[in-house]
DNA sequence: GAAAAAAAACCGTCCAGGTAGTATAGTGAA
DNA sequence: TTCACTATACTACCTGGACGGTTTTTTTTC
């Protein structure tokens, strides 16, 4: 069993323990537990814990650039298909969204440096929705705000109701073909 | 010297190295050496590590809380002056906004119950901003697209130019008043 | 208002426990 | 034989917190 799989595994348990447990018990032998791998094993995969963060930020943003190019090359439409792709994953993917957020954290706690595929993540996505068909600033407003709701989730600090977060969707949409 | 001037230069120097050197330099003898005070000077003022932490998040929400009233007392408009004060103060003071990002670091990082003041603060803003003269939809936007700034500087992932973040302030200010 | 007592605000060291990373010897599958 | 591991032992280091002082400030008493 496992091919790259394994690596993956660990870089799932790796997040998970960041998202449940916080990322002072990210230790190297938590997270080997954790993917049902010794100590050994996980070291051979990532000789460092600054490997294995890095291994998980790279591997969120490879995943996150797929969805919205996926969602982007699924749309149908002319104007704000990238605005449009972006609010869609972000409010209704709630998997990578859990990932991308022990990601984050990891990094940010490790070493901001490992952000950088995240960093040009944004640029790639801020330079699309400029260049969507519809006013940029109108766009910004749109992607700014699908972020908000991302650091709600992200700190758990204040989350909508259903309701209230379904109406802001749809008047997001709407106000993307206004 | 030092009345209760002490504990907030020791909040000072935590929040200054979860800043620039990230959580896992959050010590108690950084911290100590920080603010100059010794190890257990520290601890007299904060018990533990946790508590220190807690000091971190309560002292700045207090502080948010604080400025985001004096912005609302301020005001003279009838309509829309929460959700004006929240997307000023946020935009406009980079001060307050370091810290909240460090205190929140911190707190996630070493125990998310310290957050509930955070939480606190949210829910209060979030009933004011919804029973302030204007759609509240509309208004939760403006509070995200708020928000999303945030994030962006938390993590540093994508600044806006000053031009289109003043645009994008602009806008948001407009449509309070449409 | 000075001396004495008490409380507050510190200082600096020590230690047990935990962690990253190294080392090494071995195993089963392709 | 190589790859992808397992299992165990070990080192070197760091950190939270306890603890036992000491100094400064405040309060009380005479």
């Amino acid at each position: 069993m496992a091919r790259a799989t394994r690596k993956i595994e660990i870089l799932h348990a790796a997040s998970k323990i960041v998202s449940e447990r916080g990322i002072f018990n990210l230790t190297l032998e938590a997270t080997a537990i954790e993917a049902g791998v010794s100590k050994g094993g996980l070291l051979y995969h990532f000789p460092s814990k600054e490997a294995l963060v890095k291994g998980m930020v790279d591997h969120l943003a490879e995943n996150y650039r797929d969805k919205i190019a996926a969602s982007v090359a699924e749309s149908t439409k002319e104007k704000g298909k990238w605005i449009q792709s972006y609010a869609d994953v972000t409010f209704n993917n709630p998997y990578p969204n859990k990932e991308m957020h022990a990601g984050l954290l990891a990094a940010k706690a490790v070493n901001s440096d490992l952000l950088d595929p995240i960093r040009d993540l944004y640029n790639e996505w801020q330079i699309q929705i400029e260049q969507d068909g519809i006013d940029p600033v109108k766009a910004t407003i749109i992607r700014l705000a699908t972020d908000g709701i991302w650091l709600s989730e992200l700190f758990d600090i204040h989350h909508l109701g259903e309701q209230r977060k379904e109406e802001v969707y749809l008047k997001l949409k709407n106000w993307i073909d206004e």
